[in-house]
DNA sequence: CGTCGGGACTTAACAGCGTTAAGGAGATCC
DNA sequence: GGATCTCCTTAACGCTGTTAAGTCCCGACG
């Protein structure tokens, strides 16, 4: 239970109650019902706050988005000096892994659902403004970020549905198995090795290649991309 | 109504069953008795077949990677003339996400379910053996290949979130009043006509950038790229 | 030919789900 | 001091995935 006399509810203290519950009953897990009896209430006062379930997992969303700002926003800012673009777009990817990591099925919560409110918009702004800054095209700093953006929840949400626990080390899934059975694919059964072990080196290793491929083609102008300075 | 008098069902006819549907009624309204109904039977009888919900989705998403593979035995083999593993790739992916468009909530279907049977493990094999004849290391070979799945899945996934319809032009989302919305941040406003708009061009966009980041950081080797013959 | 066995289903039922309708306690306002 | 508004309760609806038990049909065997 959580501590709620006569305070009353809101979606905000909903969210949050929400998302830790997640990690302890999963997403399939994660009925109104349990939600309400953590807040010691019934299940409909939900709908006093949110006008359905899919309306509650976007405050969680968008609480979580809330979260990596916090993060985020410790980063250089756009025109600080040391503040490369490559770095500042893995610092972000990184921050928004480990967030996703956090709860149980995060990345499934989190794609795939529209923000409440504008949280998201001031730090979008400053990812943007970091990628103008070092010479992107305002249209180029969008595609660069929803590449990367799109490469980091692919990979996190492949990570979530093979690893049950993402804390533990041991990854439940038997690999000598896996390579028995793919005796015939060499190659395939090799590759469970590099896929399935060791994913925050596989992911940053992703993340390179996705990053110098970003430098290489969305990039159009080359100044001040790792010098010193403001203009 | 599917046409089936007294051949009985098996899997495979209940996961073509059931992609087609997924169609008609989205990933929400999939139910058992919806799919029994439409194979002309009660809803318990699938369990005869499926030992649960989850295990006849993951039989919908082995068919998924069946109808791919039958695509990708088309591509050029590994070390055939005129094949460089980037046109190799790009051709895999730009297969992969077209198949998952095919589908109503196709990328959410077919992520984190695991495959039924080995129908992935041969066309698995011809990518990575199309990657090393190209001078990858069997586990460069398996990075870049989940490196580049990860963003395609990733990708897809944001892709159907947002528009209802993935076949039709019109962006089932209001840019200007989400433009006006964000009045204050003019990067973020700006960005969602490019992020929105014309997914196609935007997926492919980001796949270059996704290949030449691969080329430039996993392929160890150098001969043989894009040359012609075998060994 | 008869009956036995098991494959492939049906019918019935269960607990739990998201959601709606109606009502009621308690603070707030005129 | 009665009306209004906010926030929640109780009751109930139809639907979901799933289980248990029973039934029908077909092929094999003595």
């Amino acid at each position: 239970m959580v501590s709620r006399k006569s305070p009353k509810l809101d979606k905000k203290q909903v969210a949050e109650t929400a998302l830790r519950l997640l990690n302890e009953v999963g997403l399939e897990g994660l009925s109104l019902r349990v939600i309400a009896k953590e807040l010691d209430v019934q299940a409909p006062a939900l709908y006093w706050h949110f006008k359905n379930k899919q309306d509650l997992l976007d405050e969680m969303a968008t609480e979580m988005v809330r979260r990596m700002a916090a993060d985020w926003a410790r980063l250089p800012p756009a025109g600080a000096e040391g503040a490369d673009w490559q770095e500042g777009l893995r610092a972000r990817m990184r921050g928004m892994r480990e967030h996703l990591l956090r709860y149980r099925d995060g990345a499934k919560v989190y794609s795939g659902t529209r923000f409440t409110d504008l949280s998201y918009a001031e730090p979008m702004e400053a990812h943007l403004r970091m990628l103008t800054a070092a010479g992107f095209t305002p249209a180029g700093a969008a595609r660069a970020w929803l590449t990367a953006y799109s490469y980091t929840i692919g990979y996190v949400i492949e990570e979530q549905a093979m690893g049950p626990d993402p804390a533990v080390g041991t990854e439940g899934y038997d690999l000598t198995a896996r390579a028995e059975r793919l005796e015939a694919f060499p190659l395939a059964a090799e590759a469970g090795w590099e896929i399935f072990r060791d994913h925050e080196q596989g992911f940053e290793e992703g993340l390179e290649a996705v990053l110098t491929g970003i430098g290489a083609t969305m990039r159009t102008r080359g100044e001040r991309q790792a010098g010193p300075g403001r203009p």
